[in-house]
DNA sequence: GCGAGCGGTCGAATCGATTCGATCGAATCG
DNA sequence: CGATTCGATCGAATCGATTCGACCGCTCGC
């Protein structure tokens, strides 16, 4: 514990106490030009000797206009973006590949409420690029500053800005083919459940309507791919975070109600609100899939959850990864193509046939 | 969408542009010395014009001596390491503090089988300062790469080194007083079921010496306080990673046994295993908490749960803020004396007196 | 034996901003 | 009216490394 108040040893000072030049020095160091052997040596103990831990990222990355720093920009706080799996299985698979660029990923939360005041963030940190995920609004001022910088972006739908390249989920066609499989198996008084439409959505009862002022347009398209399927009268809600807790409560609202009345199946746009609805139905005394039949959408894993969740699955590690592809190429200077995925459906225990009434 | 391969514009085209020298322009965005009221207007016009975007990050850090990005080691893959709400609450409430600084956080991953392999990424970043947290092994090479760097660090207990500030849990204690809880209620056989003791353990039954070669301090001194109050010959277990997965798989191999020989409470030492043990208990027929007592570790929400789980209270949150406090004062330049601190017992409806027999 | 080529080294420019000290004109004070 | 001070501006050094072109002495080939 000696109080090192002594300035870091520089690459200049190693040079001089190896007698060679800094060039020399930094040669030695990055294995670049030829250097001799023993003069690689004699810089090198000259390092261990003046505690050199190698050339300051800082000074390196002015010097090449590289940070080794990917931006990845989550709507409102932390809490709220990865207590969703699915976020997090994607964040995993982007730093799968961003080890080999290699990159670190720097976290920014922006909310979706006042998206700006992320932007003097933003405008201090050195960014090689950044990513859009899992963060809402659909113009989002973070874009103009970035573009401005020449920074580039990849994001997973939103912002939809053509200065960002996409990688996509068709939501519309995966929420459709959901709703489809349980209008196949019979069901016809089935509800929606959503996420939050807006980042000041209360979780309550909704109407079609809702869905024209929507700023998130994942939730958007879902709703529209139920209501490809099933008609604008049936019962919706949304919430106001997509969560178990918010899922519940808005599951509540639309199975409270008489038998004859009550929803057979409901489809939700998470599988974390799925688990809402679980929830609610087991506090209601109805047995899923027997009495209600339940749906989600991601597919993440609910290890405590005995049993699967029919959902759509959006394989979140593979698109994390597929974002980090993109990414690396993006910085390699070129212009990928936006893509559109889409989800598979993936039939657990939680649908079945109405029971006959 | 122009081809914008011109460089970025620099604060010296801005000046020239606007007829003053570049340290008068640097003096008009900054806002610091005296500058005439239409000189800076004439710098922020000719700013406007040729798309300036603000003073290079790179270029000021490298003036400054700040990056503004702080590290944030976890451990092994971020999937893991973000599966668990706990050590996502503590990185919300870390993040809370941050944004005042204001400091990014840049994630690290460090594998705890091959922790070596982080140091080139390390040495390769400009951080100011490193959290870690939820990151395990007790003798970490990083600590000897930052600290020759001179870089300040703050840990939640490990890696146990002098030149890191503590934040740490009194592990023992809050083990100890939830295994009395269980005591104080009548119980006897009573199981406790571990984290991971090392990085390569596997989940299944375990012995007390297995803590003698434990790498992580946590599992094993919640084990200590474990068996503070329960004798050595209790029943253990252990897992490969402390999710509700192997939770379950062990607590079967602990509860799959004749009622009278099997445990009627387990100590789980986080209460992701805790869900585990609860849902194992489902599976086998045990009602929770009639046939059998479960505890965790941590006081995480668990919505998906019905009732609430008996456990410590860590505040994770809380946590996260006053590593964010430490840091900022190690910023300062300040040298923060360690913490320890204290969880709270925290009763909830998945304990009982153990059943009559 | 002489020029081309090459391995090794170095000097100097550069990346883009910040900041200290110097300068200069104008206003203030005695 | 001369001396002092203050406000505004500028020049130059600096942060720490990277890299291009130049240079020097050898060796190899013709």
């Amino acid at each position: 514990m000696t109080t090192d108040r002594q300035p870091r040893a520089t690459l200049r000072a190693v040079a001089e106490a190896a007698g060679v030049s800094t060039s020399t020095a930094s040669l030695a160091f990055s294995g670049k030009g030829p250097v001799a052997a023993d003069t690689v040596e004699r810089v090198l103990a000259a390092a261990a000797r003046l505690g050199y831990t190698g050339p300051d990222p800082l000074a390196s990355s002015l010097r090449h206009g590289r940070s080794g720093v990917v931006g990845v920009i989550v709507e409102g706080r932390l809490l709220h973006a990865f207590r969703d799996p699915f976020a997090v299985s994607v964040l995993d698979g982007l730093s799968q590949v961003l080890d080999e660029v290699p990159a670190g990923m720097l976290l920014i939360a922006q909310h979706a409420g006042s998206p700006e005041k992320a932007i003097p963030q933003l405008a201090g940190t050195a960014l090689d690029a950044v990513v859009f995920s899992l963060c809402g609004p659909d113009d989002n001022p973070a874009v103009d500053h970035l573009a401005a910088r020449g920074i580039p972006m990849v994001g997973d739908g939103s912002p939809a800005d053509e200065r960002v390249v996409q990688l996509a989920l068709d939501n519309r066609a995966g929420s459709a083919a959901v709703s489809r499989h349980l209008k196949d198996l019979g069901h016809h008084r089935v509800a929606h459940l959503m996420m939050p439409l807006r980042h000041d959505s209360p979780t309550g009862l909704a109407t079609r309507t809702a869905l024209d002022d929507a700023e998130f347009a994942d939730s958007r398209d879902r709703a529209l791919g139920f209501l490809d399927v099933f008609d604008d009268s049936s019962l919706m809600a949304q919430t106001s975070l997509p969560d178990v807790e918010q899922g519940a409560a808005a599951a509540r609202l639309l199975l409270d109600r008489p038998p004859a009345d009550r929803p057979t199946a409901v489809v939700a746009q998470s599988d974390l609100l799925a688990m809402g609805v679980v929830r609610a139905a087991d506090e209601l005394g109805l047995r899923v899939p027997e009495d209600l039949s339940v749906t989600g959408f991601d597919g993440v894993e609910l290890p405590w959850f005995p049993g699967t969740l029919t959902t759509i699955d959006q394989h979140g590690e593979q698109k994390g990864r597929r974002l980090g592809e993109l990414l690396r190429r993006l910085l390699d200077g070129e212009r990928p193509q936006d893509e559109l995925q889409a989800g598979d459906l993936r039939i657990g225990t939680t649908t079945a046939a109405p029971a006959q009434s």
